[in-house]
DNA sequence: ATTTGACTTGTCAATCTTTGACAAAGATAT
DNA sequence: ATATCTTTGTCAAAGATTGACAAGTCAAAT
């Protein structure tokens, strides 16, 4: 069962032997609002999945998914929604992008 | 394939031959910002289900999940995520129910 | 027992986003 | 034409998020 994106940066850098004062440094961040990042209590800012790519030397393809799934996560959570409901709801998405068209 | 929450309003709106400024006004809106809503240029706030529900006499629950599974919808078209993303993101949701208890 | 370093929490102003309100301009019908 | 309905643009107010700093806890070392 996969982790939230907190979760998994306090992972990174925990097996790579950083602080959260010499990780936020890097990322252009406040050790204490990286410590709510991490415990879920801020989101981490999309403008920053490229440091942390360069940081720890990632795919930013899969960071990217990790993070789009991670924040979609956190919605289907605060509307306490049903798998049949995300199903309808996938459906209506499709909708969505054939009217863009 | 279903429509967007939007054209949803506006199709109970006309069907019951109201005009903006009618259900606007029923509604506590101004008529010029329902029309943003039924062509998907705003949203529509939570807060006012109940009295749309009042107005066209829809069960809350069933307005409640239409209303719902638009927002995901709408979260799941912009960050452009495909079928599989969206299974990760279910499991991650059901894992973010796991740690709020 | 004090210091040091790592982390967490609270607060608040600054910034970004969304909303409500109104004016003005297109449509559509009579 | 006029009248009514709808859409669009703008902008200040309200709301949400972020960055920054202070103050706190905790554990390990000395």
């Amino acid at each position: 069962m996969k982790e939230t994106f907190g979760e998994y940066i306090k992972l990174l850098r925990t097996k790579n032997g950083l602080t959260l004062t010499k990780l936020a440094a890097q990322l252009d961040l406040d050790a204490a609002n990286l410590s709510k990042i991490e415990n879920g209590k801020r989101d981490f800012d999309e403008k920053r999945l490229s440091k942390l790519a360069a940081i720890f030397e990632l795919s930013a393809q899969e960071l990217q998914d990790e993070y789009v799934s991670d924040r979609l996560a956190k919605h289907i959570y605060e509307m306490d929604c049903s798998s049949e409901l995300l199903k309808v709801a996938e459906e209506k998405a499709a909708y969505r992008r054939t009217l863009k068209k």
